[in-house]
RNA sequence: UGGGGCGUCGUCAAGUGGUAAGACACCAGGUUUUGAUCCUGGCAUUCGCAGGUUCGAAUCCUGCCGCCCCAGCCA
């Protein structure tokens, strides 16, 4: 794998999302000593597929762009489904796309001996035991998400009942499913994942390293936490299912013999990657496999990295979609085009242009002589493509031309031939098709054209125009050769959405077709090793490369990696007017919830609230929280303004407070009433009053005091802000010309900048009355 | 109906009280011996909805609506 310095592709781009911004301020705090460890934890129980390059970049570039590292680590905690097979194949398509893990390769197994450790320990101070219900029996006394579970009648075994089974549990003794071993949670618990989860459950199957060592084998909720711990990972980062889990990651750490641990880990969510027309289960894509609609695991139409990888798809290319594609928390699907253009761009500088017809139309040049071979010049390259080389192309008697270059009734605007109309050969002659001849089908057999000489290269002599410029190959001497055209796997963007999804698979989604390529094209694919470096664009085709399991030598055959984009013959997909747009918005008329009644008790509560002057919408609010209630009660007892104090209360005191809890604040209402002073007495703005609460909350301290201290008193007196406003005008003109001419939304930036000018301490009310009388 | 998440352009996605980034797609021009590439320009008066707070709200408050996840001895 080379990677060219040439594009940007290639360029690791210092991450700007949530995760990075995580990490940056832990390693600005200094946790984990300024360490990022992070990991990828696959199950070897399938391939990876271009879900998984999402989670592989974002691991391992995260590491990368702050100087720590990424584990590759098997989680290889359920032997039946695991095998040596997948652990080779994902170590083979990470390493592909252009990660390293050095010397941290980890398997979940190898710390089988020290979860059991733990888990003994755990047992031994009372948080875990041994449960002997049926599985069934597990299963209904977990309760539903809305109905608490019931404890299990062994759930009070003794430690010394819980050591002896666990031990039994692990000798062998049992059969599977007749034990398991649980935390002491709580099987009311509203997160479902926390009453009393299983940690190990009995399995007498081999396994895949650990052969028959082990019988009893740990759950992915306790083994996953401690391989992170004991890997001394620092970020933890999974796909947004897991979110419930974190409570038991947490746990687990938390609860486990800490001075086993090298890190306490946290756990981190992100949106795993969907895209159009295709699926990304393993479910699903072992169905593809097993039922025959794909041929194997690296079929080209697969999704998975192996599948892409023989496809012809470059790694660069990958990592380019997955950085365009973005990390966030929320559910979505991107555009199959956005993975295809991503390709194309990393091709299109890559690509050496050759000529290959896929669908060949032979073309009989009646004035060039049997035999005659004029050899031509053709450059490798495009004129903006920075690169050079050329080849000969030979141009004879009988050719062959795309079957879907000529019509014999052209529509409107064709650019290519048709009877009686003349076409540029690239790189060739100007030709015009003189007579079609057809088969007893009607089927057009052979096109009977003339070419011009004086056109040789392609350019005329008397600058005459042609109708456009086509691909072809010499027949005599082309080498034939098979294409496999591949297309989206499923023909719905959403398979499956109504039903089984293999319903939706398109039918066309291979077409395998016999052309014939040039022969410099086909000398270069026979001489490169398979698998090796060689992608070429086939000119007005696509970009395609020798699959590397069965083309030959002798007999060529080329994976279509990626077709061109083409604006014609396709009927565009449409895409909603502006006005359609609008209009989906606006009947999508939301139904609006009814604002729920309050109780009679906080009702009159309410009630007894406005009496005391808190306006309708507030009281409301400060009935449903006693504590709340009591801060505006309490405020305006300290002789504030019933309205200033409770709007305080109700829109701003609650985030102010953050975690703490309003009953534990740094002040005292009599605090906030001092505020609503100020405020009253438009000695601070809103803005102003909001810094002194935050700090007022935290540390506490007097209302006045802070506004002094934090220089927030305001400035009214419209006699000092005019001049700081006139010059701020006269600074930006430009703006000033814009806003004028109806950018109105710059009003805030000069509200802003006039408000920093004078260190924020303007009132923000006389500025506003400044600028309308002076822009108008 | 319990809990946990998430709603910003057709699709992704920045933004966390002061001018709604960027990318893809799309549209319009230009260059072109690939209907490709490339270049230029356009493309959210508005952030799920409704109220409220504020000089100023995508950002704060309240309520509602919608979607996803959780009741494996899978991961």
């Amino acid at each position: 794998m080379s990677d060219s310095p040439s594009l940007p592709l290639t360029a690791i781009e210092k991450p700007t999302h949530f995760l990075a911004d995580i990490i940056a301020t832990d390693q600005a705090a200094g946790r984990y000593e300024g360490q990022v460890v992070t990991r990828f934890p696959p199950e070897p129980n399938g391939y990876l597929h271009i879900g998984h390059a999402k989670a592989i970049c974002t691991d391992f570039g995260l590491a990368q762009a702050f100087g720590g590292r990424c584990h590759l680590r098997f989680d290889d905690t359920n032997p039946e489904k695991e095998s040596d097979e997948y652990v080779r194949s994902i170590q083979e398509d990470v390493r592909w796309l252009g990660f390293d893990w050095g010397e941290h390769l980890y398997f979940a197994s190898d710390f089988f001996e020290t979860m059991f450790e733990l888990a003994i320990d755990l047992v031994e101070r009372g948080l875990a035991y041994v449960d002997s219900q049926s599985g069934d029996d597990i299963r209904s006394s977990r309760g539903t998400v809305t109905q608490a579970g019931t404890h299990s009648p062994f759930r009070d075994r003794t430690v010394a009942e819980n050591l002896q089974l666990f031990h039994k549990m692990r000798a062998g003794d049992f059969g599977d499913g007749t034990h398991v071993l649980r935390a002491k949670g709580d099987m009311a618990a509203a997160n479902m994942k926390m009453r009393d989860p299983l940690l190990y459950r009995i399995r007498n199957a081999p396994h895949h390293r650990q052969g028959d060592k082990w019988c009893i084998y740990p759950m992915y909720d306790f083994a996953h936490p401690l391989e992170d711990a004991l890997e001394g990972v620092t970020h933890s980062i999974c796909t947004l299912e897991f979110e419930n889990n974190r409570d038991i990651y947490d746990w687990v750490i938390a609860n486990v013999d800490q001075s086993r641990l090298k890190t306490q880990p946290k756990q981190y969510e992100f949106a795993r990657l969907n895209i159009g027309y295709t699926v990304m289960s393993k479910r699903m894509l072992r169905q593809l496999v097993e039922k025959d609609h794909v041929a194997s695991w690296d079929d080209p139409r697969m999704p998975t990295i192996a599948g892409m990888r023989r496809r012809g798809i470059r790694p660069q290319a990958v990592r380019h979609f997955v950085n365009r594609v973005g990390l966030a928390k929320a559910n979505s699907q991107v555009d199959a085009e956005l993975l295809d253009g991503s390709i194309r761009e990393d091709l299109n500088f890559e690509a050496p242009r050759v000529m290959c017809v896929t669908d060949p139309l032979p073309v009989e040049i009646r004035n060039l002589p049997e035999g005659q071979v004029e050899w031509l010049e053709a450059s490798y390259w495009p004129h903006d493509v920075p690169k050079t080389g050329s080849r000969q192309v030979p141009f004879s008697r009988n050719l062959v031309i795309e079957r879907e270059d000529f019509a014999e009734v052209p529509p409107k605007k064709w650019r290519r031939l048709s009877p009686g109309a003349e076409v540029r050969l690239r790189y060739g002659f100007f030709v015009r098709c003189e007579d079609v001849i057809k088969g007893p089908d009607g089927r057009i057999e052979k096109l009977i054209c003339s070419y011009d000489p004086t056109t040789r290269g392609g350019d005329s002599p008397d600058g005459r125009k042609v109708q456009g410029t086509l691909h072809w190959v010499s027949a005599d001497k082309g080498v034939p050769c098979e294409l496999r055209m591949y297309d989206r796997l499923f023909g719905v963007e959403n398979p499956g959405a109504d039903g089984d999804f293999l319903q939706d698979l398109n039918p066309n989604n291979l077409k395998v077709t016999q052309g014939i390529i040039e022969p410099a094209a086909a000398k270069t694919a026979a001489e490169t090793p398979a698998g090796g470096e060689v992608r070429f664009q086939f000119e007005r085709q696509g970009y395609f490369w020798p699959d590397p399991v069965d083309s030959t030598g002798d007999a060529p055959v080329f994976n279509r990696i990626v077709g061109l984009k083409s604006s014609w013959g396709k009927p565009a997909l449409k895409t909603p007017s502006k006005a359609q747009t609008k209009t989906k918005a606006k009947t999508k008329a939301q139904k609006v919830g009814k604002r729920p009644e309050l109780s009679p008790e906080l009702a009159a509560f309410a009630a007894e609230l406005q009496g005391m002057g808190a306006p309708r919408a507030d009281a409301e609010v400060l009935a449903s929280d006693a504590t709340l209630a009591s801060w505006f009660t309490g405020a305006v007892q300290a002789g504030a303004k019933a309205k200033t104090a409770s709007s305080l209360a109700v829109n701003e005191l609650r985030r102010a407070a953050g975690e703490t809890p309003l009953d534990q604040l740094a002040c005292a209402p009599v605090d906030l009433a001092e505020l609503c002073g100020l405020l009253d007495a438009q000695r601070i703005s809103s803005k102003g009053g909001k810094k002194i609460l935050a700090v007022l909350v935290e540390k506490g301290g007097s209302a006045q005091a802070l506004m002094a201290e934090l220089g927030l008193e305001q400035i009214s007196d419209p006699a000092v802000l005019r001049p700081m406003v006139e010059k701020l005008l006269a600074d930006n003109q430009a703006n000033v010309d814009a806003y004028r001419g109806g950018q109105k939304g710059l009003r805030g930036f000069f509200v802003g900048q006039a408000i920093r000018a004078t260190g924020g301490k303007g009132d923000p009310k006389v500025v506003q009355a400044l600028l309308t009388e002076l822009l108008g």
